[in-house]
DNA sequence: GCAGCGCTGGAAAGCGCTTTCCCGCCACGC
DNA sequence: GCGTGGCGGGAAAGCGCTTTCCAGCGCTGC
């Protein structure tokens, strides 16, 4: 039991070669090792079923093949969309992605990025939404300095200012994109289901949907903050309902929460869109199928993880760079004219 | 720039003790070490910030904190919600989830395996369905007893036989009880979009979904068999209406499959559930919001991820656990008296 | 013909940590 | 008084790999 497992040692002996061409042949440095050794290496390796130790080469190395990837809740098809741009790439790359999950609890974001460290992950890879919450944010900050000083890198998806390479989605453009859109509709009263208030993409949505209604000189929407998930969109739906509001149209700044959103329109028996127009955000692939059609604003969410994974593998310069992304408005049956 | 990491060694000499000791301290050993000696380590390692470097310690100790997590597709809700459930536990037990994902390529699962090996995962969840495949199967069983002669644990959700610690949902008796259910609402004719037919869990959803036909003394359904995604259920939906089939009841053996199925058939204007009745498998959670309300075999999928993480993580015996989930019917709108 | 160069192979020094020894010290028992 | 254990501390030997440095060798160029 528990065969010992196969190192370099033992096959460079077995193949009557030094330790060191072992190493040249099986890792493939800038030198050159004679055919036939090589060859005698190869073999030998592939004989005794060789399996380099990771460990090992990482800390010879000082760097390893992993790739850290931090979501709030992979069961959210939003990280999971990005999560499968980020492990394509990376698995592309011949790099091993690290899964982290926050569950939402801002503080999380540093535990895990400093345990990333400790493993030397080569990347990270940060999807999960930022707060405006000061203390988590240096924290957060100052991990990130030690990470990247370290000699890793960065990326963010959705805030820039880090200081960090970032993928920006056009959430403010998008969110105003869809206000003109739903305007044109001829809705004049609008309502938000908007996300904690602390979240920035939440913020930003709502800000972008803000100056679309200013655009088109229609008053400012009520708006209601719920949690960042179907519950949240549900029972701020419920909230809305319940008050005194007179809005013909309402936006939930996440697909998820528009999810939640109808449920609770449907169990009150408010007729989508004939009573109430929804329109949401992100285009959820696995949500496209539902009936009414969610009107929403697509984002190429595996893109965007690939885009990320992209700027976190190559070198690239010292400067952060920005991608930005954009939203392109999706109307379909969620939302009719008024 | 790029500052070294603070080592061990910095810590021990700065706060004036040996290398054994401060790795004594910060790590947790069955030695003792003096009160005052220890608390000067630890000072020092935190005005430091010292970080462990965690491929030396892996090499060190010959195990290190990894486990592995083999899905398909990790857009893929069933996939994602068992992903969440066993990074919670891996989390909880301060282990870090390395997430591979094969693309539905059998071979890719013994890739992974030897990546994961090579990295001296301690676990490995195998979420990935298993297929009847010989070659990658016996591939693949080789790198299992690879795995496991390293002293790593395998755990798989879905299928036994492995040798290894298994969940495994009741496919078979939930596809039975299932069928049952529908004929007791009257439905006499029967289809079924079935997986690809080399997919072990396919299959049993299957048979047990026909043995429950039997049961009821119903004439064997027509199958069509697409890939296990919302646009294989299309497919196959679509070939369905293209034959002369007079099923008024479609069990779809997974919901994804169920939801691109009712796409087809709200395309062709099949009415749901009065022209035709329409079930699922999994009961994922995203989808619950659905119009109508898919009736499904519910499986506690987060549920099955954490037993799954706990099994691999808990020593346990030589002898491999077969943990049985049950699933449960539940019938909703999208199933109709016939 | 010989200095010098380029190239290949090997010895060995780490990489940062854990852990086995070993040593000195103290309390104890006879 | 001295032998015995037990215990806390340190020196040092690895863990499996990479990489520098050096040795040897066959060539080229003057």
């Amino acid at each position: 039991m528990s065969a010992r497992q196969v190192t370099l040692a033992e096959v460079a002996k077995q193949a009557g070669v030094s330790l060191a061409t072992a190493s040249r042949v099986l890792n493939g440095s800038t030198r050159q090792v004679s055919e036939d050794l090589s060859e005698r290496v190869l073999r030998t390796a592939e004989e005794l079923g060789y399996v380099p130790n990771a460990s090992a080469q990482a800390l010879a190395r000082n760097s390893s093949s992993l790739v850290g990837l931090v979501v709030h809740d992979i069961t959210d098809p939003y990280f999971s969309c990005i999560a499968a741009g980020v492990t394509r790439v990376a698995e592309e790359a011949g790099l091993v992605v690290v899964l982290g999950t926050t569950g939402r609890r801002p503080e999380r974001e540093a535990e895990l990025l400093s345990t990333l460290r400790a493993h030397r992950a080569r990347a990270v890879v940060l999807a999960g939404s930022r707060t405006t919450d000061r203390a988590s944010q240096s924290r957060l900050a100052a991990e990130i300095d030690a990470f990247t000083e370290q000699g890793g890198r960065v990326a963010c998806v959705s805030q820039a200012k880090l200081g960090t390479d970032t993928v920006v989605p056009g959430n403010r453009a998008g969110g105003r994109a869809l206000a003109r859109a739903l305007t044109e509709l001829g809705h004049k009263k609008f309502a938000v289901l908007g996300g904690p208030s602390d979240l920035v993409v939440a913020r930003d949505r709502l800000a972008g949907f803000k100056a679309g209604l200013a655009d088109a000189g229609i008053a400012p929407p009520v708006v209601v903050n719920g949690a960042f998930t179907r519950d949240g969109g549900y029972a701020a739906a419920m909230e809305l309902l319940g008050s005194k509001s007179r809005a013909t149209c309402v936006f939930a700044v996440t697909d998820v929460m528009a999810m939640g959103a109808m449920a609770a329109l449907r169990e009150r028996g408010v007729r989508v869109p004939e009573d109430m127009s929804i329109a949401g955000f992100d285009d959820i692939p696995t949500l496209r199928d539902t009936v009414p059609a969610l009107s929403t604003v697509r984002l190429p969410l595996e893109e965007m993880g690939e885009i990320a994974a992209g700027l976190v593998l190559d070198a690239g310069g010292d400067e952060a760079r920005t991608v930005r992304v954009a939203g392109e408005v999706v109307l379909r049956a969620s939302t009719a004219h008024n």
